[in-house]
DNA sequence: CGCATTTCTTAATCTAGATTAATGCAAGGG
DNA sequence: CCCTTGCATTAATCTAGATTAAGAAATGCG
């Protein structure tokens, strides 16, 4: 996701914010879905179930975009929440990622790139969720996000994965033996 | 999905093909990964597990398109196959959808749109998948393909909610005596 | 038409992971 | 410094859905 900084740091319209850990960016249900660029720190952008149970669509550590798409295009209440994990300097836009009209032709053709790749993921994390065991989608999270296992408590990991922290605990230490 | 007509249908260099059903038309594996937009009839887009277990990942019915984005991307072997499950009518492109180059800029606009849609589409269903039970997903299923269900055989909705023929059988069994 | 193959359903077990609960640990605030 | 609050681990049950099996219904083909 490294050249996203071509198009949206190159902007000097955009101004960075520091926000701290904590900071709720987004709330589900806000009515103006905003895109954040991580500049510094962390951001983590989930939704919450009628049970109250959070399930996190993804991790945005520096150098990632976060924004909630479907809630943009079909101009609804946001479904996700994005809340900093760390103190983070953020890029917030006011317009969302919809809005292509004043982007070169260039920069189009990049965002098609990095649309591509975001498709991708979800394609092979999708297939994975039904397919895999979680031992195997925690190995995949690992070689996703090398750095984060340690920079983040492991409920959140489980989270991500689908599953409980008991159940992420035990594959670990299962995961430890077999060594 | 429609206006994928006004992007691939205007291209006079598009050739459309007829393909029986039970064609392959992708197979896993293969070097080089197309695009296909159905004109008419019904693809499946899959894959299989170690285990020989399908999992499918979307139906293309008319006017969708389907492409095994994730292997252009990275120039690596396709990982879905693509199958007919209806005599189609099929547009191949040669070129893949990362190739931008000879469309123009009003194109571009309008192809972000449909890979945001996409985005989003796939955003709902990982936080299903996640997060609602078997049944809840297949009325989700219900609502997105609504003329499927007579038009499939069910152990393919199966593959696609990510349970058994069986377990499917019962949700139907159950949700048909609720009412 | 009649046979064969595939699809659907029902039911009996089995299992990955959820839930609940108890305990030990680390961290941050007053 | 203690005390609270949140985090991680382990273990005992519980449950949705998998697996296996077998029969009924539907579909297709010679």
């Amino acid at each position: 996701m490294d050249n996203l900084n071509e198009i949206f740091l190159l902007d000097k319209n955009s101004q960075s914010k520091t926000f701290p850990k904590g900071t709720i960016l987004q709330h589900q249900g806000d009515l103006s879905a905003l895109s954040y660029f991580v500049k510094r720190g962390l951001l983590k952008s989930y939704s919450l179930d009628e049970k109250g149970k959070e399930h996190i669509f993804m991790f945005a550590p520096e150098g990632w975009i976060v924004a909630d798409i479907e809630s943009q295009i079909f101009e609804q209440p946001a479904e996700l929440f994005i809340e900093c994990l760390e103190d983070s300097e953020v890029i917030v836009f006011d317009g969302d990622l919809t809005d292509t009209s004043n982007l070169s032709r260039e920069q189009l053709s990049k965002q098609i790139q990095l649309m591509l790749r975001r498709i991708g993921t979800l394609q092979r994390r999708l297939i994975m969720m039904m397919s895999a065991p979680a031992a195997q989608r925690y190995e995949y999270f690992v070689k996703i996000y090398p750095n984060l296992p340690n920079r983040i408590p492991q409920k959140l990991i489980a989270a991500y994965l689908g599953i409980t922290p008991e159940a992420l605990s035990s594959i670990r230490s299962k995961l430890a033996k077999s060594k």
